[in-house]
DNA sequence: GCTAATTTCTACATCCGGTAGAAAAGACAC
DNA sequence: GTGTCTTTTCTACCGGATGTAGAAATTAGC
């Protein structure tokens, strides 16, 4: 999966904390402590759109938004990872090695919903 | 966690694929198809060390070693996109949700493990 | 000490991401 | 319907990371 740099990740950040998709401007405007030009942050969307992160729609002004919820992302980030792994078991040993008691907690109790 | 160029990639995956050290020109000859000099070689070992992926003992020639196995890299990677996460319950649903048959048994077995 | 192997330094090209102005396209008022 | 204002797209530049390697320095062995 495409990785996604400082700004990139604050504007997901902003699109994820969303219900509703959003406008450039409100974007810029959210982000005011940076002080971006509006086509700056256009740049941005345009690039998250390319690296399949992000859609828009056709209302004008366009408004934006993820196309997977941060949840998604990060759970999908980890199959990534664990599905280029040749050895998934000793991956998901380690894993489950070096995981706090609260997630390994967390962890049974959603594989005992999920059959 | 820094993030691997393809070139620093396939290094680590041939130091991860090894069991004892290996010198520079060893690794050159491995990616024999890349047609590596020796020095592009060192300067990628050289900046694998900087970001805490590899060491080199002191012998001559410098035999160069990943400091972590390939698993634990992996799960490490696992991790840190877990510790990011706000919501740390709600990526493990997401992730077991996606997870394949196999690998939830393979979760459960180790958490059966793993008191 | 001299030479050959090895290591380190320095340099350059390319690509990605942050940044934004210029240009084009569309909406709207009159 | 034409001129203006908003919105979108195009193009450009900079800095840092990575791929790449020659030049220079260091070290081992004779």
């Amino acid at each position: 999966m495409e990785s996604l740099g400082e700004l990139e990740r604050a504007v997901m950040d902003q699109l994820w904390s969303r219900t509703a998709p959003v406008s450039a401007a409100e974007l810029r405007d959210a982000l005011a402590d940076r002080g971006l030009a509006l086509t700056t942050v256009h740049t941005v969307l345009t690039r998250l759109e390319g690296k399949g992160f992000v859609a828009h729609d056709e209302a004008r002004p366009r408004r934006f938004a993820a196309r997977a919820t941060r949840e998604e992302h990060a759970a999908g980030l980890m199959h990534e990872v664990l599905g280029q792994a040749a050895d998934r078991q000793a991956v998901l040993a380690r894993f489950i090695g070096s995981a706090s008691p609260g997630e390994a907690d967390m962890l049974r109790a959603l594989l005992a919903d999920n059959p």
